[in-house]
DNA sequence: TACGATAGTAAACGTGGTTGACCAAATAGT
DNA sequence: ACTATTTGGTCAACCACGTTTACTATCGTA
Protein backbone atom coordinates (compact mmCIF):
# COMPACT_ATOMS: atom_id res chain seq x y z
CA UNK A 1 0.00 0.00 0.00
CA UNK A 2 1.47 3.33 -0.72
CA UNK A 3 2.49 6.28 1.69
CA UNK A 4 0.74 9.45 1.62
CA UNK A 5 2.28 11.98 -0.35
CA UNK A 6 3.12 14.91 1.73
CA UNK A 7 2.86 16.79 -1.56
CA UNK A 8 -0.75 15.37 -2.70
CA UNK A 9 -2.62 16.06 0.75
CA UNK A 10 -5.92 13.96 0.56
CA UNK A 11 -8.20 16.63 0.85
CA UNK A 12 -7.21 18.55 -1.99
CA UNK A 13 -8.84 16.42 -4.58
CA UNK A 14 -12.33 16.83 -3.46
CA UNK A 15 -11.81 20.61 -3.25
CA UNK A 16 -10.34 20.54 -6.42
CA UNK A 17 -13.33 18.21 -7.97
CA UNK A 18 -15.73 20.99 -6.48
CA UNK A 19 -13.81 23.71 -7.93
CA UNK A 20 -14.31 22.06 -11.68
CA UNK A 21 -17.66 21.66 -10.94
CA UNK A 22 -18.44 24.99 -9.76
CA UNK A 23 -16.22 26.75 -12.31
CA UNK A 24 -18.02 24.64 -15.05
CA UNK A 25 -21.91 25.57 -13.88
CA UNK A 26 -20.94 28.99 -12.76
CA UNK A 27 -19.70 29.34 -16.85
CA UNK A 28 -22.64 27.66 -18.27
CA UNK A 29 -25.06 30.05 -16.12
CA UNK A 30 -22.77 33.16 -17.50
CA UNK A 31 -23.37 32.30 -20.93
CA UNK A 32 -27.25 31.37 -20.02
CA UNK A 33 -27.97 34.76 -18.82
CA UNK A 34 -26.09 36.50 -21.82
CA UNK A 35 -28.72 34.37 -23.95
CA UNK A 36 -31.94 35.16 -22.16
CA UNK A 37 -31.63 32.93 -19.46
CA UNK A 38 -30.48 35.14 -16.07
CA UNK A 39 -33.44 33.34 -13.97
CA UNK A 40 -32.19 29.63 -14.63
CA UNK A 41 -30.41 28.56 -11.19
CA UNK A 42 -27.47 25.64 -11.14
CA UNK A 43 -30.49 23.27 -9.84
CA UNK A 44 -32.83 24.15 -12.18
CA UNK A 45 -31.15 22.78 -15.72
CA UNK A 46 -30.44 19.50 -14.11
CA UNK A 47 -34.22 19.50 -12.94
CA UNK A 48 -35.52 20.32 -16.73
CA UNK A 49 -32.78 17.23 -17.76
CA UNK A 50 -34.85 14.87 -15.32
CA UNK A 51 -38.18 15.98 -16.45
CA UNK A 52 -37.02 15.66 -20.13
CA UNK A 53 -38.87 15.48 -23.43
CA UNK A 54 -41.75 13.26 -22.87
CA UNK A 55 -42.46 14.72 -19.43
CA UNK A 56 -43.47 12.76 -16.21
CA UNK A 57 -44.92 13.59 -12.34
CA UNK A 58 -43.45 14.78 -9.32
CA UNK A 59 -43.17 11.40 -7.66
CA UNK A 60 -40.98 10.05 -10.31
CA UNK A 61 -38.71 13.11 -10.80
CA UNK A 62 -38.48 12.91 -6.99
CA UNK A 63 -37.26 9.20 -7.43
CA UNK A 64 -34.88 9.87 -10.54
CA UNK A 65 -33.01 13.11 -7.82
CA UNK A 66 -33.20 10.67 -5.31
CA UNK A 67 -35.41 13.12 -3.38
CA UNK A 68 -39.07 13.21 -1.64
CA UNK A 69 -41.99 13.83 -4.07
CA UNK A 70 -42.81 16.75 -1.80
CA UNK A 71 -39.65 18.23 -2.13
CA UNK A 72 -39.49 17.39 -6.13
CA UNK A 73 -42.97 18.73 -6.46
CA UNK A 74 -42.06 22.02 -4.37
CA UNK A 75 -39.27 22.25 -6.96
CA UNK A 76 -41.69 22.07 -9.89
CA UNK A 77 -43.73 24.84 -8.53
CA UNK A 78 -40.65 27.33 -8.27
CA UNK A 79 -40.02 25.99 -11.83
CA UNK A 80 -43.47 26.79 -13.10
CA UNK A 81 -43.35 29.98 -11.49
CA UNK A 82 -40.70 31.60 -13.63
CA UNK A 83 -42.20 29.68 -16.54
CA UNK A 84 -39.91 26.55 -17.32
CA UNK A 85 -42.23 23.79 -16.54
CA UNK A 86 -45.58 23.60 -16.81
CA UNK A 87 -48.40 20.79 -15.22
CA UNK A 88 -51.36 19.27 -17.34
CA UNK A 89 -54.00 16.90 -15.72
CA UNK A 90 -53.36 13.39 -17.35
CA UNK A 91 -56.80 11.86 -18.96
CA UNK A 92 -56.30 8.53 -18.54
CA UNK A 93 -55.52 9.02 -14.52
CA UNK A 94 -57.01 11.52 -12.27
CA UNK A 95 -54.28 11.22 -9.36
CA UNK A 96 -51.64 12.15 -11.80
CA UNK A 97 -50.07 15.73 -12.87
CA UNK A 98 -48.11 15.57 -16.10
CA UNK A 99 -45.01 17.85 -15.81
CA UNK A 100 -43.83 19.36 -19.20
CA UNK A 101 -41.11 21.35 -19.98
CA UNK A 102 -42.31 24.47 -21.86
CA UNK A 103 -41.00 25.74 -24.70
CA UNK A 104 -38.89 28.18 -23.15
CA UNK A 105 -37.85 25.49 -20.78
CA UNK A 106 -36.50 23.75 -23.91
CA UNK A 107 -34.82 26.37 -25.32
CA UNK A 108 -33.01 26.85 -21.68
CA UNK A 109 -32.19 23.07 -22.21
CA UNK A 110 -30.72 23.07 -25.65
CA UNK A 111 -28.99 26.06 -24.52
CA UNK A 112 -27.59 24.26 -21.93
CA UNK A 113 -26.42 21.02 -23.84
CA UNK A 114 -24.73 23.32 -26.44
CA UNK A 115 -23.00 25.52 -23.52
CA UNK A 116 -21.49 22.32 -21.91
CA UNK A 117 -20.11 21.33 -25.35
CA UNK A 118 -18.74 24.39 -25.90
CA UNK A 119 -17.19 24.68 -22.17
CA UNK A 120 -15.64 20.53 -22.44
CA UNK A 121 -14.17 21.75 -25.83
CA UNK A 122 -12.40 24.83 -23.93
CA UNK A 123 -10.98 21.89 -21.90
CA UNK A 124 -9.82 20.01 -24.14
CA UNK A 125 -7.95 22.86 -25.86
CA UNK A 126 -6.68 23.95 -22.83
CA UNK A 127 -5.70 19.73 -21.72
CA UNK A 128 -5.58 17.89 -24.76
CA UNK A 129 -8.43 15.72 -25.62
CA UNK A 130 -6.94 12.61 -23.50
CA UNK A 131 -6.79 14.61 -20.13
CA UNK A 132 -10.17 15.02 -20.60
CA UNK A 133 -11.29 11.90 -21.88
CA UNK A 134 -9.36 9.92 -19.16
CA UNK A 135 -10.38 12.16 -16.08
CA UNK A 136 -14.11 11.22 -17.17
CA UNK A 137 -13.03 8.05 -17.60
CA UNK A 138 -11.42 7.91 -13.94
CA UNK A 139 -14.09 9.38 -12.16
CA UNK A 140 -16.81 7.25 -13.44
CA UNK A 141 -14.58 4.16 -12.51
CA UNK A 142 -14.64 6.16 -8.63
CA UNK A 143 -17.77 7.39 -8.61
CA UNK A 144 -20.37 6.26 -10.65
CA UNK A 145 -22.37 4.99 -7.75
CA UNK A 146 -22.93 8.77 -7.52
CA UNK A 147 -23.87 9.50 -11.22
CA UNK A 148 -27.15 12.05 -10.98
CA UNK A 149 -27.80 12.20 -7.59
CA UNK A 150 -28.80 15.96 -7.29
CA UNK A 151 -30.16 16.58 -3.51
CA UNK A 152 -26.73 18.79 -3.23
CA UNK A 153 -27.98 21.07 -0.80
CA UNK A 154 -29.71 18.66 1.61
CA UNK A 155 -26.98 16.44 0.71
CA UNK A 156 -24.22 18.85 2.03
CA UNK A 157 -25.69 21.00 4.48
CA UNK A 158 -27.24 17.96 6.38
CA UNK B 1 -11.79 24.23 -32.46
CA UNK B 2 -12.69 20.68 -32.17
CA UNK B 3 -16.14 19.66 -32.58
CA UNK B 4 -18.50 18.18 -29.98
CA UNK B 5 -17.85 14.43 -29.88
CA UNK B 6 -21.22 13.03 -29.61
CA UNK B 7 -20.06 10.65 -27.51
CA UNK B 8 -18.64 12.75 -24.87
CA UNK B 9 -21.30 15.00 -24.12
CA UNK B 10 -20.63 17.98 -22.64
CA UNK B 11 -22.65 17.99 -19.81
CA UNK B 12 -21.04 14.87 -18.65
CA UNK B 13 -18.38 16.49 -16.87
CA UNK B 14 -19.63 18.65 -14.28
CA UNK B 15 -21.89 15.76 -13.40
CA UNK B 16 -18.66 13.49 -12.94
CA UNK B 17 -17.10 15.93 -11.34
CA UNK B 18 -19.73 16.29 -8.75
CA UNK B 19 -20.64 12.39 -8.06
CA UNK B 20 -16.59 12.38 -7.48
CA UNK B 21 -16.69 14.81 -5.23
CA UNK B 22 -19.73 13.22 -3.68
CA UNK B 23 -18.09 9.98 -2.99
CA UNK B 24 -15.32 11.10 -1.10
CA UNK B 25 -17.30 13.14 1.01
CA UNK B 26 -19.93 10.27 1.69
CA UNK B 27 -16.68 7.62 2.48
CA UNK B 28 -14.90 10.20 4.60
CA UNK B 29 -18.35 10.81 6.89
CA UNK B 30 -19.10 7.42 6.92
CA UNK B 31 -15.62 6.98 8.08
CA UNK B 32 -15.65 9.63 10.40
CA UNK B 33 -19.09 8.22 11.93
CA UNK B 34 -17.77 5.00 12.58
CA UNK B 35 -14.63 6.76 14.53
CA UNK B 36 -16.73 8.31 16.89
CA UNK B 37 -17.35 11.61 14.85
CA UNK B 38 -21.27 10.84 13.35
CA UNK B 39 -22.67 14.54 14.32
CA UNK B 40 -20.13 16.07 11.80
CA UNK B 41 -21.48 16.88 8.31
CA UNK B 42 -19.84 17.75 5.01
CA UNK B 43 -20.15 21.35 5.53
CA UNK B 44 -18.60 21.00 8.59
CA UNK B 45 -15.11 19.77 7.94
CA UNK B 46 -14.68 22.48 5.72
CA UNK B 47 -15.66 25.11 8.26
CA UNK B 48 -13.46 23.42 10.94
CA UNK B 49 -10.32 23.83 8.46
CA UNK B 50 -11.26 27.29 7.85
CA UNK B 51 -11.01 28.12 11.62
CA UNK B 52 -7.72 26.62 11.82
CA UNK B 53 -5.64 25.92 14.83
CA UNK B 54 -4.73 29.84 15.63
CA UNK B 55 -9.15 30.49 16.08
CA UNK B 56 -10.36 33.35 14.24
CA UNK B 57 -14.02 35.64 14.26
CA UNK B 58 -17.13 34.84 12.68
CA UNK B 59 -16.60 37.46 10.40
CA UNK B 60 -13.52 36.47 9.02
CA UNK B 61 -14.79 33.05 8.88
CA UNK B 62 -17.50 34.34 6.65
CA UNK B 63 -14.70 35.85 4.27
CA UNK B 64 -12.81 33.23 4.50
CA UNK B 65 -15.83 30.79 2.72
CA UNK B 66 -17.57 33.48 1.00
CA UNK B 67 -20.68 33.96 3.14
CA UNK B 68 -22.08 36.75 5.09
CA UNK B 69 -20.80 37.58 9.36
CA UNK B 70 -24.60 36.56 9.86
CA UNK B 71 -24.18 33.12 7.77
CA UNK B 72 -20.90 32.23 9.45
CA UNK B 73 -22.14 33.20 13.16
CA UNK B 74 -25.13 30.81 12.80
CA UNK B 75 -22.76 28.43 11.28
CA UNK B 76 -20.57 28.55 14.10
CA UNK B 77 -23.78 28.80 16.55
CA UNK B 78 -24.47 24.60 15.43
CA UNK B 79 -20.91 23.84 15.69
CA UNK B 80 -20.61 25.19 18.81
CA UNK B 81 -23.78 23.16 20.11
CA UNK B 82 -22.76 20.15 19.03
CA UNK B 83 -18.95 20.62 20.86
CA UNK B 84 -16.57 21.11 17.88
CA UNK B 85 -15.95 24.92 18.29
CA UNK B 86 -15.86 27.42 21.06
CA UNK B 87 -16.26 30.73 21.70
CA UNK B 88 -13.71 32.81 23.53
CA UNK B 89 -13.77 36.82 24.59
CA UNK B 90 -11.18 38.33 23.32
CA UNK B 91 -9.16 40.00 25.96
CA UNK B 92 -7.49 43.17 23.34
CA UNK B 93 -11.11 43.57 21.69
CA UNK B 94 -13.96 43.36 23.90
CA UNK B 95 -16.51 43.60 20.44
CA UNK B 96 -14.30 40.75 19.04
CA UNK B 97 -15.47 36.79 19.92
CA UNK B 98 -13.15 34.36 19.40
CA UNK B 99 -13.95 31.30 17.71
CA UNK B 100 -11.74 27.98 18.28
CA UNK B 101 -11.66 24.64 17.50
CA UNK B 102 -12.00 22.13 20.87
CA UNK B 103 -10.23 19.19 21.34
CA UNK B 104 -13.15 17.02 19.90
CA UNK B 105 -12.92 19.51 16.84
CA UNK B 106 -9.30 19.03 16.48
CA UNK B 107 -9.76 15.04 16.38
CA UNK B 108 -12.38 15.41 14.30
CA UNK B 109 -10.20 17.08 11.75
CA UNK B 110 -7.18 15.43 12.36
CA UNK B 111 -9.14 12.03 11.19
CA UNK B 112 -10.83 13.96 8.14
CA UNK B 113 -7.26 14.32 7.04
CA UNK B 114 -5.84 10.65 7.46
CA UNK B 115 -9.39 9.67 6.06
CA UNK B 116 -8.85 12.18 3.03
CA UNK B 117 -4.81 10.56 2.66
CA UNK B 118 -6.58 6.69 2.69
CA UNK B 119 -8.99 7.77 0.45
CA UNK B 120 -6.65 9.27 -2.33
CA UNK B 121 -4.81 6.19 -1.81
CA UNK B 122 -7.30 4.45 -2.92
CA UNK B 123 -7.82 6.35 -5.83
CA UNK B 124 -3.97 6.26 -6.80
CA UNK B 125 -4.26 2.31 -6.19
CA UNK B 126 -7.17 1.61 -8.62
CA UNK B 127 -6.46 4.17 -11.36
CA UNK B 128 -2.89 4.89 -10.78
CA UNK B 129 -0.81 7.21 -9.21
CA UNK B 130 -0.25 9.39 -12.43
CA UNK B 131 -3.59 9.46 -13.26
CA UNK B 132 -4.67 11.08 -10.14
CA UNK B 133 -2.17 13.45 -10.09
CA UNK B 134 -3.07 14.69 -13.54
CA UNK B 135 -6.74 14.91 -12.74
CA UNK B 136 -5.31 17.25 -9.64
CA UNK B 137 -3.58 19.35 -12.04
CA UNK B 138 -5.60 19.78 -14.90
CA UNK B 139 -8.07 20.17 -12.23
CA UNK B 140 -6.42 23.00 -10.79
CA UNK B 141 -5.34 24.70 -14.15
CA UNK B 142 -8.94 24.76 -14.97
CA UNK B 143 -10.79 25.80 -11.80
CA UNK B 144 -8.00 27.42 -9.40
CA UNK B 145 -10.50 30.22 -9.10
CA UNK B 146 -12.81 28.66 -7.21
CA UNK B 147 -10.28 26.90 -4.68
CA UNK B 148 -12.22 26.47 -1.16
CA UNK B 149 -15.29 28.11 -2.06
CA UNK B 150 -17.84 26.86 0.32
CA UNK B 151 -20.70 28.71 -0.05
CA UNK B 152 -22.32 25.37 -1.48
CA UNK B 153 -25.96 25.27 -0.76
CA UNK B 154 -26.78 28.86 -1.29
CA UNK B 155 -24.90 28.95 -4.55
CA UNK B 156 -26.13 25.96 -5.56
CA UNK B 157 -30.24 26.34 -4.53
CA UNK B 158 -30.15 30.10 -5.01
C1' DT C 1 -68.00 -3.22 -3.02
C1' DA C 2 -64.42 -2.72 -0.07
C1' DC C 3 -59.64 -2.42 0.46
C1' DG C 4 -54.77 -1.54 -0.46
C1' DA C 5 -51.59 0.92 -3.29
C1' DT C 6 -50.44 5.22 -5.55
C1' DA C 7 -50.29 10.51 -6.73
C1' DG C 8 -50.46 14.69 -4.80
C1' DT C 9 -50.76 18.22 -1.25
C1' DA C 10 -50.25 20.51 3.30
C1' DA C 11 -48.02 21.55 7.61
C1' DA C 12 -44.23 21.84 10.63
C1' DC C 13 -39.55 21.79 10.97
C1' DG C 14 -34.18 21.94 10.16
C1' DT C 15 -30.16 23.73 7.73
C1' DG C 16 -27.87 27.18 5.16
C1' DG C 17 -28.09 31.32 2.88
C1' DT C 18 -29.47 36.51 2.28
C1' DT C 19 -30.45 41.73 3.57
C1' DG C 20 -31.49 45.38 6.68
C1' DA C 21 -31.29 47.31 11.18
C1' DC C 22 -29.16 47.97 15.30
C1' DC C 23 -25.79 48.24 19.39
C1' DA C 24 -21.33 48.45 21.52
C1' DA C 25 -16.54 49.04 21.25
C1' DA C 26 -12.42 50.59 18.88
C1' DT C 27 -10.22 53.99 16.08
C1' DA C 28 -9.51 58.31 13.58
C1' DG C 29 -9.92 63.43 13.09
C1' DT C 30 -10.23 67.99 14.57
C1' DA D 1 -10.74 65.28 24.86
C1' DC D 2 -14.79 64.83 22.11
C1' DT D 3 -17.20 63.73 18.28
C1' DA D 4 -17.49 60.76 14.04
C1' DT D 5 -16.64 56.77 11.56
C1' DT D 6 -15.51 52.08 11.21
C1' DT D 7 -15.77 47.46 12.80
C1' DG D 8 -17.58 43.07 15.20
C1' DG D 9 -21.58 40.92 16.57
C1' DT D 10 -26.43 39.97 16.94
C1' DC D 11 -31.48 40.02 15.86
C1' DA D 12 -35.33 39.68 12.75
C1' DA D 13 -37.44 38.61 8.57
C1' DC D 14 -37.13 36.19 4.58
C1' DC D 15 -35.95 32.62 0.75
C1' DA D 16 -34.37 27.97 -1.22
C1' DC D 17 -34.12 23.23 -0.47
C1' DG D 18 -34.70 19.36 2.06
C1' DT D 19 -37.08 16.27 5.57
C1' DT D 20 -41.09 13.57 8.06
C1' DT D 21 -45.83 13.06 9.20
C1' DA D 22 -50.48 13.25 7.97
C1' DC D 23 -54.17 13.64 4.95
C1' DT D 24 -57.23 13.39 0.55
C1' DA D 25 -58.44 11.55 -3.86
C1' DT D 26 -58.18 8.17 -7.23
C1' DC D 27 -57.08 3.70 -9.25
C1' DG D 28 -56.94 -1.26 -9.50
C1' DT D 29 -58.18 -5.50 -7.77
C1' DA D 30 -59.85 -9.47 -4.66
Amino acid sequence: MATADPARPGFALPLLLLAGFRTLIDDLHAELAREGHPELRPLHGFVLQAVGADGTTATELGQRLGISKQAAGKTVDRLVAVGYLERADDPSDARRRLVRVTPRGADGLRRSAEIFDRLRERWTETLGPDRVDAMEDDLLTMASANWFRLDVPGWFGG
